[in-house]
DNA sequence: CTGAAAGCGCTAACAC
DNA sequence: GTGTTAGCGCTTTCAG
């Protein structure tokens, strides 16, 4: 089954196929009567516009890239979704590539897509040295970052990590508590920088030490991270209080504590970062950093469409991080 | 900044632009010697391959359509990275629309996908007759199903959701239970309707009468959901079990029970359906009807490009599942 | 208002 | 081995 091209409509319409494509695209020189004419040609016969060929002379192919770390992760499906309504919304596709945050995945992707003739192309890099690189590959391609791990010199939209650590820490000093750890993300995530150095801002502010442990770059999954925060709590059991980089390694951090007996929060307080939407379940409750992923998501659209529209400026959007109260972390009487 | 083209390239090289061509794809023809300089000197020129344009002449983009009601569901979402792997593995990339479970939505999405000239689509439909439409709006485009939202005529992999709903059945009457409700999906789905009746079969096997609930199909998110399972749960207490048609709901029976301070599994027991990740949480721990996701994504890609290099056979996979048992649900003495 | 034709970047069949 | 050329399906001047 050939597909039907607009020649053929031009054909059967008795018209040349630069008419056809004319009134297809509502061109004001073409009376009303042919136009019509020649839609209801196209219905009929079936006829589906090309986009590809469409977009070798126009330059432009209304697909957008999208480069994830995971989009199983809810925190980034929870995003990818609000992209790819927004940008359908405007016209635009999404193309998604996971890197799982290999770097050469990244640049891999970076590059597949652009031979797909992307318009533009929306990241959550892995590093800020796999950003640099993607960023110099992609020229003057309109291009938005997700997050904080790029070095500059882009759009990017992000929460403000530092703050986020700073309220979170803050929460919990005035809880009461003294012992306090963060658990890091990876040590290459500009990200997990910016949240750890918000914490212990906190943490100088309350006249704590704040305990930081960081998690190695290699350490990939949750389950290995379960063990990390296992590993952790065993060695560790005077800390009455633990700020999660991520709610995802925070629900590891809650298996490690079942597994090892602690209550949640009776023996240890414990606070997550992103609220994905698992952290309002009932069982789980988790009090978490909160930041506007959706807004994230529907700014990176606008701010990249802009962008392939024309916008040259750069942007720099930081949407402010909020705490939510749930279960997971209470009060010490002040003793001493 | 103009994008460098083959026939930048091949006026540096000094050679005509279909050697280039030739070179980049590995023809045999090619002494060694060029195909080395020009390959060098594509690297040099930042050359980048427009997959557009070979498409229009190769018929083929190496691009897959996919289709799901709702990335930020874990279920589709775990799908879907498994997907964009295994596709990437093999050359192709995904383009992702969401449904949000919108007939109308569904259509449109395939018929830009289309328009997008992908090389083949994989759907997983909201209903049977909206499946209908979209296979006749493909034509002879490759097609694979996810699910048993369709009528046949289509190769699908799907998992045996009679088996699943019987086994479910099965298990909470062995336990013991005699009122047991079936909580179920949006009518229109004939998954839901498969569901229904294997657990349906195995009351009668049990000789129980097993409630069936139903989800009218305009309720769409979570909370209604929430709020049917609370309508349900205050208006009916003798129910000791509750079978979920699927994890996400199950995760809002548990939300309206906690409300109604009904305690899991001492006061009902839960049942979903799916094996989401979250299921496994500590203290979520529900036991669900797992089937193999990844493999079914992996399987459904595996299909399409089988289908997309030419194999014109119609396969049907229905995949095993299998129970897993976690904390939701408690055996209840035979009394009486 | 509409037709003719050039060309977007690339591949492949045909020359030599 | 390599050059030449005809399209792939479409948009867009330039004529008329």
């Amino acid at each position: 089954m050939k597909r039907v091209t607009i020649k053929d409509v031009a054909e059967r319409a008795g018209v040349s196929y630069g008419t056809v494509s004319r009134a297809l695209s509502d061109h004001p020189e073409i009376s009303e009567a042919t136009k019509r004419r020649i839609r209801d040609l196209c219905e009929e016969m079936g006829y589906v516009p090309n986009m590809a060929a469409r977009g070798l002379v126009k330059q432009s192919t209304q697909v957008i890239g999208l480069i994830v770390p995971d989009v199983s992760n809810p925190f980034f499906s929870e995003i990818a979704l609000e992209i790819e309504m927004t940008a359908r919304a405007k016209g635009y596709h999404i193309l998604v590539c996971n890197t799982t945050r290999s770097t050469e995945w990244e640049y891999e992707a970076a590059e597949q897509l652009l031979r797909q003739q992307i318009d533009g192309l929306i990241i959550s890099p892995v590093t800020p040295e796999s950003m640099a690189r993607v960023q110099e590959l992609c020229g003057s391609l309109p291009l938005v970052c997700m997050g904080d791990n790029h070095n500059g010199g882009c759009t990017y939209v992000s929460n403000d990590n530092v703050r986020g650590g700073y309220i979170g820490g803050r929460y919990l000093t005035q809880l009461g508590h003294r012992q306090i750890a963060f658990i890091g993300g990876r040590t290459t995530s500009n990200t997990n920088r910016l949240r750890t150095e918000g914490f212990r801002r906190a943490m100088a502010e309350a006249g704590c030490e704040g305990i930081v442990v960081e998690c190695p770059p290699e350490m990939d999954d949750n389950r290995r991270y379960n063990e990390l925060a296992h590993q952790f709590l065993a060695a560790r059991p005077p800390v009455t209080a633990i700020f999660s980089y991520s709610d995802r390694f925070a629900l590891g951090v809650m298996q490690a504590a079942s597994e090892l007996g602690l209550r949640i929060p009776e023996d240890l307080s414990l606070l997550g970062y992103d609220n994905i939407v698992y952290a309002s379940l009932p069982r789980i409750n988790l009090t978490s950093i909160s930041h506007h992923k959706r807004t994230l998501g529907r700014m990176a659209v606008n701010r990249l469409i802009a962008r392939i529209e024309g916008d040259t400026a750069e942007y720099h959007d930081i949407l402010e991080p909020e705490l939510i109260i749930r279960g997971t972390c209470r009060g010490i009487r002040s003793s001493l």
